[in-house]
DNA sequence: GCGATCAGAT
DNA sequence: CACATCTGATCGC
């Protein structure tokens, strides 16, 4: 929980993510993201008089945060003092003090966060230095260094202090499994419960706060069912989520809530209060998104745990983990870094002493050079199961970096935005309009990519639900492998055979496995973009300004390289040629009539299909010159205590290199790793791919 | 009656 | 394991 005073010693007149005590008195405000504690005093009377009398002060945020937040009925009265800022696009604001007149400009740029639809960093420049404030954030390892707007020039911004997300900032949760990981366990359980029959239903126990989305929309997008939820008017203008939601309790996955929907749960019923459709009872579980961590030194790291007969614990965090948060903070080196969480049982103090290593030596105030070009990691090298040779094909050539769009100032009074040149000014095309191609984010599309230890994702596994138990349920267990022992790239290790991570993984697990049929490397592919051209006329916000993607796919989304001039391009036109050769097959979109019985029927005729598939390919985080800073050895977290035998293979990864398993794949020689620094070195794509659906916007 | 705060639960 | 939220009790205006 943000303890976030709500300003920042550099710009004391703006107030981000609170508006209460002092924060009254502010010149502008800023809000990160929709979640309530990030939202104090935001309609409390006192701040509603303040805007009755000062007309000049307004609320900045992007435009999904803006539409989340003025679905409520209780933050309506902010309806014409909220300004969305595009992601990405710098822009310039006045702050006025309306008694004395004075003045000061600050240019702010929203990032992407990934934590929730909407939410963002907020990067201030103006004449008391450059600051960053993450809110909440989840970013992967190397994100930092694909956000262009950090960078100036070949070099990361000169940035005086970061107001950090430090909610994980303890050894103690040195690694959690990445989204990609995390998402694909719990789409395998649902999918394995699901197509058994129709009458098998799996419950989401989520909490009532944004940030699952992803998680629904790609459950329904691959499963071809929509999520029952208990509201959806705050997601209109967004298609691509919406079409995933419905609030017909007639479907097989449920996200709905209710005060006693454990209680409920115990007797078979849903939340929304369905027990059976027809005459036949359903057969229910649980999945209940929660945190999961594990030390620097932990191996296993199973993505579900089953707590139950029929409910499992599924891993999902909405923060990134203390190894992702120094990946961060490292990168940025800013002279100070600021927390605003302190982790439970921590305290200020105990958190500086992590954050300081990471900033700039007082010795030294002097910016750290970072060539762009040198610390831009993690260029996807993807490993197709079947065409290894794809490894070193079509590098792109190095394209022109820092396409960085227009400045915006904006005149509040006015509503109105000028474009004002930059210092590097390569313009947009575009108006400042919200159409979905000005704005799309090549950090935004590649967020959900990890170069994080515990990404690889090969080693996934689960079984049939009848394979246990005498069908009582699903017995899954999903894991992966990490071992953050090794900071240093293990080549042997990432070129490990699939067919020795299927054996391991196999091991220990029920019979019924079959690893024939499942060679299909994908569990998630991308896929076109959704519905973004829906008929209507209303407004539809994409993802573009959403800072969570709200499909995941396993294909590194890092393939786009960041340099590109991405501003002008829609996703369509991008993951075009990729996408099709990837095994979206079974994309249907399904409303929620379609889904018959008889069509849910014909899934469940072949459940094996679903399990061990095993993702092969291959990530190369190219950082070979970043070395892992971290020196605090994590208290190893004690081992996973799960109901079933938890298995485990001797893959390894390290925090930047991981190592999913690559059948058929051989060692690379010397020559050849030389040339793959060489060209992740000099900023080069090496082999890129690229695909990524996020929410458009799309005004009509 | 509403808000702020805290404890407790999920 | 935590997070973000909700509920209910208490206090004050």
């Amino acid at each position: 929980m943000s303890s976030f005073q709500g300003q920042m010693a550099e710009y004391p007149t703006i107030s981000i993510d609170r508006f209460d005590r002092e924060n009254l008195k502010a010149r502008a405000y800023f809000l990160s993201h929709c979640h309530k504690d990030h939202m104090k005093g935001l309609r409390a009377p006192s701040l509603k008089r303040r805007l009755e009398c000062s007309l000049k002060v307004f609320l900045y945020c992007s435009p999904v945060t803006k539409e989340l937040l003025l679905t409520s009925p209780k933050y309506r009265f902010w309806e014409n003092r909220i300004i969305a800022i595009e992601i990405e696009t710098p822009t310039q604001i006045s702050l006025v003090d309306e008694a004395s007149g004075e003045k000061e400009e600050v240019v702010v740029t929203l990032l992407p966060a990934g934590h929730c639809p909407g939410s963002v960093m907020f990067l201030f420049q103006g004449s008391n230095g450059t600051v960053l404030y993450t809110g909440d954030f989840r970013l992967a390892k190397g994100e930092a260094s694909r956000m262009e707007l950090l960078h100036s020039g070949d070099r990361v911004k000169d940035i005086q202090s970061v107001y950090l997300d430090t909610t994980f900032c303890d050894p103690r949760f040195y690694q959690i499994p990445s989204r990609e990981q995390c998402l694909r366990g719990i789409l395998e359980l649902v999918r394995s419960w699901v197509t058994r029959s129709p009458h098998h239903v799996v419950w989401l126990n989520c909490k009532a706060a944004y940030g699952y989305e992803y998680l629904f929309t790609n459950l329904s997008e691959e499963l071809g069912v929509q999520v029952h939820v208990d509201k959806l008017d705050m997601f209109k203008n967004m298609p691509d989520i919406l079409h995933h939601l419905t609030t017909d309790r007639n479907t097989q996955i449920h996200a709905c809530r209710h005060p006693k929907a454990e209680e409920c749960f115990q007797w078979n019923k849903l939340p929304c209060g369905i027990t059976s459709p027809n005459k036949t009872a359903l057969h229910t579980i649980s999945i209940k998104p929660s945190t999961m961590w594990f030390g620097e030194r932990t191996r296993k790291t199973n993505v579900i745990v089953r707590t139950g007969e029929s409910s499992y614990r599924a891993c999902f965090s909405f923060h990134s983990s203390f190894s992702e948060i120094k990946d961060f903070l490292s990168y940025i080196c800013p002279v100070n870094a600021y927390p605003n969480v302190i982790p439970v049982g921590l305290t200020v103090d105990k958190v500086m002493d992590v954050l300081k290593p990471l900033c700039r030596s007082p010795q030294s105030t002097e910016p750290k050079y970072k060539p762009l070009g040198k610390l831009k990691r993690a260029r996807t090298i993807r490993l197709d199961s079947e065409e290894d040779d794809d490894l070193f094909d079509d590098p792109l050539p190095t394209p022109l970096r820092h396409k960085v769009p227009y400045q915006l100032t904006l005149h509040p009074e006015l509503f109105s935005m000028k474009a004002l040149p930059l210092d590097q000014p390569e313009l947009r095309q575009s108006s400042g309009g919200c159409k979905a191609e000005s704005v799309w984010s090549p950090s935004l599309a590649n967020f959900i990519d990890c170069e994080e230890s515990n990404s690889d994702s090969g080693e996934e596994l689960e079984t049939p639900p009848s394979s246990l138990q005498g069908g009582l349920g699903p017995s899954t267990l999903l894991q992966q492998n990490a071992d953050p022992d090794v900071d240093i790239p293990q080549w042997e290790v990432f070129f490990k055979r699939k067919d020795e991570i299927t054996d391991e993984c196999l091991e220990n697990l029920p019979s019924s496995i079959e690893t024939g049929g499942s060679q299909s490397p994908k569990l998630c592919s991308d896929s076109p973009k959704l519905c973004s051209d829906s008929d209507g006329d209303s407004t539809h916000i994409s993802s573009q300004n959403s800072s969570q993607s709200t499909h995941i796919t396993d294909q590194g989304s890092q393939g786009w390289d960041s340099q590109c001039d991405t501003v002008l391009l829609s996703s369509q036109e991008k993951s075009g040629g990729d996408s099709a050769s990837l095994n979206k097959s079974a994309y249907k979109p399904k409303v929620k009539e379609s889904i018959s019985a008889s069509q849910t029927e014909q899934d469940a005729l072949c459940p094996q299909d679903t399990h061990c598939d095993l993702k092969s390919r291959a990530e190369v985080n190219g950082a070979p010159c970043i070395v892992e800073l971290d020196t605090l050895s994590g208290r190893k977290s004690p081992p996973e205590k799960t109901l079933l035998s938890s298995t485990h293979t001797d893959s390894q990864s390290s925090s930047d290199f991981e190592i999913p398993s690559t059948p058929e794949a051989e060692l690379p020689t010397p020559e050849h790793l030389q040339c793959l620094y060489g060209k992740l070195a000099t900023g080069q794509s090496i082999v890129l791919k690229k695909e990524n659906v996020h929410f458009q916007i799309v005004k009509k």
